[in-house]
DNA sequence: CGAGTTCTGTACTGAGTTGTCAATTACGGC
DNA sequence: GCCGTAATTGACAACTCAGTACAGAACTCG
């Protein structure tokens, strides 16, 4: 019985979203984030209580994805699990992109994760900001630790080596594709970056 | 004949990299940089140009020093390199310190690779930092490579291997647990980190 | 069609920012 | 001891920013 939004939230948050990622929380002003989302000054504070609100519940949207994707990429039978690993790994090269569907950015210090971004660039004064940059990490070692364990059942991997140490050992190469890449090294270079990585995996010893 | 310079340049430039450091670039404001150095307004924009020439030459000096450290940590004879490159990585858990005497840092967030955090920040619209962050890469992984060909000659790294792809796999490693760190995880848990990449260094097949 | 409620955009405020400038200070040579 | 040169200082003006307040618009329900 009144007025309806007239915009989309997760529109809106994903707008927020690239500004963020485009220039950082603190090289980002609300008339950046205004005139990204298109909502006014107001709308803003009405709906997301400001610039900090919006990154928060950016940052919550982001995760919410990642918590979706990365298990989705990753899980599966196990005779395809160590290939999906290195898909994985591989994917790190172009960044992470906004959506499933969208191609992942312009510039490589932008397309790095945000959750890295934000918890380099502000993690150490916003106790928020880190918890959800952990929780985001988290959640992907989670599902790449699930992946390593059906790669060694399927007798890809060493069983011995245990598989959570394994993932964030992955997602730590990841997330250092991400820096390695914002400073400007090639494509090239970051896909023979994961590729070594991959090769590395501890394979069974046969015999 | 003229009035001599009332401040030591290296030690403003470091006090100027621990803030920047700690607030990042766009978080740390001129009168910030003026307390944090000591030096008045006038005089940081009279020797370094302002908030953008302090950043860029508390860069320079940082990429100086690492071209010094890097080779001093990991050079040395054929039998230890090995073990100096285990070290190495296991130093990353700690983040970079300011200097080679000094205690890394308080948190971790301010501890990460000072070409990393501006990189990240900052990379993508300024290109001047990009290239000084991937001259400083570049710095390390030419000195892990070398160290890695030491440990090859000692019949501890495969032969086969590649130096400078492990180097540069070992550079992301140690970079991705500088912003696995920030993101609050354990340095019990980037132990464990740094020690699996070590134990996945490719042996050479014992006959 | 009207009333009430919520959304939307703009204007405003006070704080904080950058870069500059003239006045002051300190030193070294003469 | 004086003087020129350069560093230093503190203040200043122009600007940007975050957050708030207010007035108008839009929509639903009765």
């Amino acid at each position: 019985m009144a007025r309806p939004r007239s915009f989309d939230r997760d529109h809106v948050l994903h707008a927020a979203e690239r500004q963020f990622r485009t220039s950082g929380y603190n090289g980002t002003s609300v008339d950046d984030l205004s005139a990204a989302t298109g909502l006014g000054r107001g709308s803003l504070y009405a709906a997301f209580d400001g610039k900090h609100g919006v990154l928060l519940q950016a940052m919550t949207g982001y995760f919410a994805r990642l918590g979706q994707f990365a298990p989705k990429a990753l899980a599966g039978p196990d005779e395809g699990a160590l290939e999906r690993l290195r898909r994985y790994l591989l994917r790190a090269v172009h960044g992470v992109p906004l959506a499933d569907d969208v191609p992942p950015a312009p510039d490589r210090a932008a397309a790095a994760c945000f959750a890295a971004k934000m918890a380099l660039e502000i993690g150490a004064s916003d106790p928020e900001v880190e918890r959800t940059a952990k929780a985001c990490f988290s959640a992907i070692a989670t599902a790449v630790a699930e992946c390593v364990r059906a790669a060694q059942r399927n007798g890809d991997i060493d069983p011995d080596a245990d598989p959570d140490d394994l993932a964030y050992l992955l997602l730590t190469i990841i997330r250092g594709i991400d820096v390695v890449g914002a400073a400007g090294h090639s494509p090239a270079r970051l896909t023979s970056i994961a590729e070594s990585a991959f090769a590395l995996l501890p394979r069974p010893r046969h015999r």
